[in-house]
DNA sequence: AGATTGTTATTGATGCATCAACAAAAAATT
DNA sequence: AATTTTTTGTTGATGCATCAATAACAATCT
């Protein structure tokens, strides 16, 4: 293990030099990783800071929930949409989604009905006119927050980010059949 | 700003060109965005994809709910800390402090005791031989475990990432207090 | 001192993310 | 056709992230 412990922060001495990324220089221990500079811990926080200044404020201005947000705009971009592709599009479990359904239901924004003849058997969601309209009166608003955050960030900065979640993201499901073992 | 609006994609016709990133050409309204590609929906999805595979099954050996861990450690690194200091340093609502040191505290592996005399007010919150004792040997491996998912990045990816990161938290916590505004 | 204001930690309640257990309905087997 | 197996959606339960309301205690002001 050559540069662990590297010492040669702070190189000369007086002003405290800007903290220097933790993941920079990296062994395969972590060995200067604390809890708070964990991945998961960074995702986390930054996630739920994202939810709390983006997502939640135009999410109530329209009487929603955020999951119920995620279905009704997957839904209103298909129009018609089988349950089980709902699941696997949104990437959310199953109960997630029959709840958040059933409450759209109730407010008349989509409507759930049983596949009843030859085609197949589970239920199909229909976007309905209130829902669509509500999306459509709701989608423009979080394109410009969303269009807004991610300004802050370069052109560059943009894309890696893309491609390093979707990498991140792709290593995790690997894991989760055992692949990543140590 | 001046690339904004560039449509060079997708110069020749013909076969689709790989999906290119939604985030890299991206005008202030944000309009290729779909809710799928929205940073807070990724950020979601890939937040909750790490915890599940790098965080739960270590905390879980262990005995500990996430938010036990985080706490443990923080307190494990300080060995003696004020509530009020768990708090700020974990960024966690005290609600959720409160009630993970008290089932610490219910194992043993912390003890709360209040401050009595002139210092100050408040609960301090002091680490036990047996949590600093399962602090130390979960440490290791969850740093083995984080660094591995980083390793699956290059250097110039995590560096940028950690830096992404910092960036995306520093404006959520700006719009909060009324900043960022269209 | 006694009353008012402020801080601290706890408790309650809601929503998201998951997992597990079920019931109902469809296939597939025998 | 009758039984077994699989699929599908619902319901229940747990933990995390938050916000709101409160109780206990400290500090301050008359």
């Amino acid at each position: 293990m050559p540069s662990t412990k590297t010492p040669a922060r702070r190189a000369h001495a007086g002003k405290a030099v800007a903290p220097t990324c933790p993941w920079t220089d990296l062994d395969e221990a972590g060995t200067g990783l604390s809890v708070d500079s964990f991945i998961t811990t960074q995702m986390s926080r930054v996630g739920n800071a994202l939810r709390r200044t983006i997502t939640l404020p135009y999410a109530e201005t329209f009487g929603l929930t955020i999951a119920e947000w995620r279905m009704l705009s997957v839904v209103a971009e298909a129009g018609r949409l089988p349950f089980a592709a709902l699941v696997a599009q949104s990437a959310t479990d199953k109960s997630l989604v029959s709840r958040a359904l059933r409450r759209l239901e109730s407010r008349g924004l989509v409507q759930l009905e049983a596949q009843p003849g030859a085609p197949r058997k589970g239920l199909v969601c229909h976007i309905m006119p209130d829902g669509l309209a509500l999306y459509e009166q709701a989608m423009p608003i979080a394109r410009q927050r969303q269009a807004a955050m991610l300004h802050v960030l370069t052109r560059e900065e943009r894309q890696l980010m893309y491609r390093v979640l979707k990498k991140l993201h792709r290593q995790c499901l690997q894991g989760d059949d055992g692949t990543l073992e140590s």
